[in-house]
DNA sequence: CATTTTATGAGAAAGTGTTCACAAGTCGCC
DNA sequence: GGCGACTTGTGAACACTTTCTCATAAAATG
């Protein structure tokens, strides 16, 4: 088995996934670190210098080839196949997660989605029928879900958690504000965008 | 005026930021850095030192006051007052973001909701009356927007960054996968929640 | 077919980031 | 009032990251 990568090259890398993936959709047949780079926001240089770490991929004079720097990143991540999640929450945020490619194109096939309320449940959302969240264990077990999406309101989200924990996920997306309390196996991604604009204003006003 | 952060840094100041502005609401009033680290997913040590840069916040034996250090740190990324934002689209994604609490949480105001589509406009979002997207450059000069959120299709995506940078953003968040061009004094931050699941996973597979 | 342009791959050095280990300060309890 | 549990702040070691530079290779040009 190889080496594990360190946090850093691993976002990388992701990172670029995202964009060869965009790329291959837009048509494009061969890339430069150049390119990469401008849109990953870092130096040429360091995406050259995190791809051939694993091999040479890339043609001198001539730049990498999309659809193979594509497969060979997914080698070097172990993320080549698809994976399931589920999604908890149907409002307005659940329902633009589930009508969004961006999951598809990247290998995440959406399993199953659940709500709490009774209205809801039976509703279709894309090409999804809405669960009754109080089965979100039982069905996680029976689809192999790996990953969860938390899109609850607040007051829900520790509740919906216990659940995927009970489940077997092992990974928790959370959009909601709420600081979660789980088992140490199990890992928390929160997602908040202002967070992510806090950052991105710093660099501005700086 | 005090030397510019580095990435990192900025990051995880940001994301203790988050914690403590949910701390708060919680009415926690103190919080150790072993308690921030596990929210944060990092080394008890690197939130100390990560503070401990900037003065001496804390109290030894008894952990930080959640107010005054929530005060220390937006002192030290400039990010204290009231920020407008502009939103692009407001369909499903749109429409979480106006009404999710969590903007309003960390100073960020939303100023004007734009969509393209002549059915939607005049109707409205959460507090917001959802103008005419064909307004985006003299509004946001209007009501001095510093920060654009795209949450369109993709195929307006381009079209719509083009109108906020003509109406003197600087800043855009892009929500949908595509991949934009922009003058070099723009910066665009690409939300993809599928790179962040691929990341998560490799830790997770490995 | 020689020349110019473009772009990768890798050595080496400078620069950063992270973590350990421990001293020192604080609080509550008996 | 003193003991023990807790928690911060930091010196020093270690590890990792980033960038500069240039040799090398492929393609385009005339």
């Amino acid at each position: 088995m190889s080496e594990k990568l360190t946090l850093g090259v691993a976002a990388r890398l992701s990172t670029y996934l995202r964009i060869l993936t965009q790329s291959r959709k837009q048509g494009l047949q061969s890339i430069s670190s150049q390119e990469i780079s401008e849109y990953a926001n870092v130096n040429p240089t360091q995406v050259r210098r995190d791809l051939s770490t694993f091999g040479k991929f890339g043609k001198r004079g001539v730049g990498y080839n999309v659809d193979s720097l594509l497969n060979q990143i997914q080698g070097i991540l172990h993320t080549g196949g698809v994976h399931s999640l589920a999604l908890v929450g149907a409002g307005n945020l659940g329902t633009a997660i589930v009508t969004s490619s961006i999951f598809k194109d990247h290998g995440f096939g959406i399993a199953a989605v659940f709500d709490r309320d009774p209205a809801r449940i039976g509703e279709k959302v894309g090409d999804l029928i809405i669960e009754d969240a109080a089965n979100i264990a039982l069905r996680c077990k029976e689809l192999g879900v790996v990953l969860g999406v938390l899109a609850v309101p607040p007051e829900s989200a520790q509740w919906a958690a216990d659940q995927l924990v009970a489940g077997g996920t092992k990974i928790i997306f959370n959009y909601t504000e709420t600081l979660l309390s789980v088992p140490e196996d199990v890992t928390i991604h929160t997602i908040n965008p202002a967070e992510e604009m806090l950052y991105a204003l710093y660099f501005y006003l700086t």
